[in-house]
DNA sequence: GATGAATGAGACTTCATTCAT
DNA sequence: GATGAATGAAGTCTCATTCAT
């Protein structure tokens, strides 16, 4: 049955996320769904291969994830909303693989492990980031053209800016644990809009 | 003499960006400077004190270099400038310890690392963080009675939105390496000028 | 198979009886019986968990044979003499572990080993002392009653004297390994009934 | 200076009962008494000539205490108070030495490791062991002439078992720490008496 | 007489990996 | 599909010992 590399995969995440990849040993991961270690061999060929399929399904998750809500209607308070509604996203993802990470630090932490040992990591990642740039480039363009936006504000730079925002804040509160992300986002929201709108 | 001290710390700061804590074994670090395994353990009483002490002496570098520059008469654009001249920051700091991450990546990922190992590293990098926006925060307000900045904007939203923007850009970056950083900083530098100035 | 477990507490045995406990190393266990260290951890969690487990089996094999063939119907000098065979009863330890303690001084030095490393072993002991001392007073007691032994005779200081001196025996004779059990056992039996009995 | 020679034995001797020869390091040692672990080679070539000389000063105090008040013409009640009176002689060394163990197993345990280790050790205790035996035998014998001790009584015999009652009940005692050792004197002397004497 | 740096051997332990069953 | 035994490499750490100063 499937079951079992599913289980693997999923416990093996949450592992990951609580500790990470050298402290979680594939034996905690096999005692921690009830087979044993040799198991594991039957679907992955080595530890990384499981590391990297960890990666692959949360990947696919931040992607139908990300910026999924938005279309090319969408207003601007719209689209800096769904930008900066992290914890939204985080939740998501977080319920739909049934695991947990109790601070998004280790989320982040995570993907850091990713890069620095899989350059296809970093290759997905670079990807994801290029999208969502790309993606708010071309509805932040469409805006300015219907006058939404002021004139003068490069949409690129603009993109570049509120992401680097996003993931700043994200990741800053990570290191603090002390920061309402809810109202920190609301925040920004509006002086975003404040300073880009005409 | 101290130098063989100095030496072990500045080889394991180097190895410690170059790979990660786990990967690098204290034997590869005496190796490094041409001593023996043992021979560490007549400075350090273990590998975590070791990476503590490595810790430490960054933090030292980051706190004299931070925000060293700027002084009360600072006008808004000279603020903005430092703030935004990540690489000199970072550049000083990896000279001045005659070290080299080649990607800034390393170096989060290093603090990422010190975080999730030790709490004192959590509460070092929370002290710099709100030392540097009290600092921010200060400047700011009084550049708002001085009339340069507008009056609606919340100073302290400001500063905690300018420091996230410096550690997304920083961090992106690192993920993608395809980003000029000096021209990505004169861009924010202006249009965050644009955005706060009356 | 269990086979090699067994094989493993033995000749760990063996080697703590031999040598003691820090300088016996798990390699030498591992290659004694043809395996690798690591393979001892298949089965024991950490060095002291497998010399627990050495102290365990001889203590079985001590309860076992200190008093087995003791019954209330025996006569003052069956229980006498079956105290003082001391070698019958170490002999019979051994034999039945298929180990060797050259000199029974070895013996007494892994008894106190266990119990300067781990006080669970002082307890096991006074667990088998006591119960020696209770079993050895019941029987004198009623031989007491019965009129074999002379009314003056405290039978649990007498219990005590004659276990201290069995123990006492087998001291001395371990430090100079130049005495006849055999024969001092059969002078101490005579000796010793002549002293108690009416 | 001899003094710090004899800082090195005395502090030597403490840990030695304390703990045991591997787990006294010399440098726990030289911090003990305020110099480096160099320092200690420069009173001895090795750790173990320095345990050596340990057992060395040990020996000469229990050889001086362990018979030194009898004579010719001591009764044998005074003989026998003199063998049991364990606490007192054991209470004599640890104080001309200014040391201190708690538990005199811990002492015996010293022994024991000495035996182990040292041939010339085993030898040593040996000749005390034999020289007491030689000593008690002369003044029983002296007795059993006078008169005051049975006839029927092997004089040989009688020392052996005498001695091994004493080095059993310390070893007893040592084992379970719940016994009065003053009071077991006492009872193991009258017991005795009434035994020996006509 | 003593320090302090450094060595080097050896110890326990962990773990990914293999493989017969 | 899965187990369980076993390997082997590597890692951290300890410590007696040496030696230049």
């Amino acid at each position: 049955m499937k079951e079992t590399k599913e289980k693997i995969v999923l416990k093996a995440l949450q592992y990951f996320i609580d500790h990470d990849y050298q402290s979680v040993s594939l034996n905690s991961i096999a005692k921690g769904i009830g087979i044993t270690k040799g198991g594991i061999y039957h679907y992955f060929n080595s530890k990384d291969e499981l590391f990297m399929e960890c990666m692959f399904i949360v990947f696919k998750k931040v992607q139908e994830s990300s910026m999924g809500s938005l279309s090319e209607d969408s207003s601007l308070r719209e689209v800096l909303t769904a930008l900066f509604s992290f914890e939204d996203i985080l939740e998501m993802i977080a319920e739909s693989l049934n695991i947990n990470f109790q601070n998004y630090f280790n989320f982040y932490y995570l993907m850091f492990e990713g890069i620095k040992k899989f350059p296809e990591v970093r290759e997905m990642i670079i990807n994801i980031y290029s999208g969502m740039q790309r993606g708010l480039t071309v509805l932040f363009t469409d805006l300015q053209t219907k006058g939404v936006i002021r004139k003068k504000i490069d949409c690129n730079i603009l993109s570049f800016e509120l992401i680097a925002m996003v993931e700043g804040t994200l990741l800053v509160s990570g290191f603090t644990t002390e920061i309402d992300l809810g109202l920190v986002g609301k925040d920004l929201v509006e002086s975003s809009l404040e300073r880009i709108c005409v």
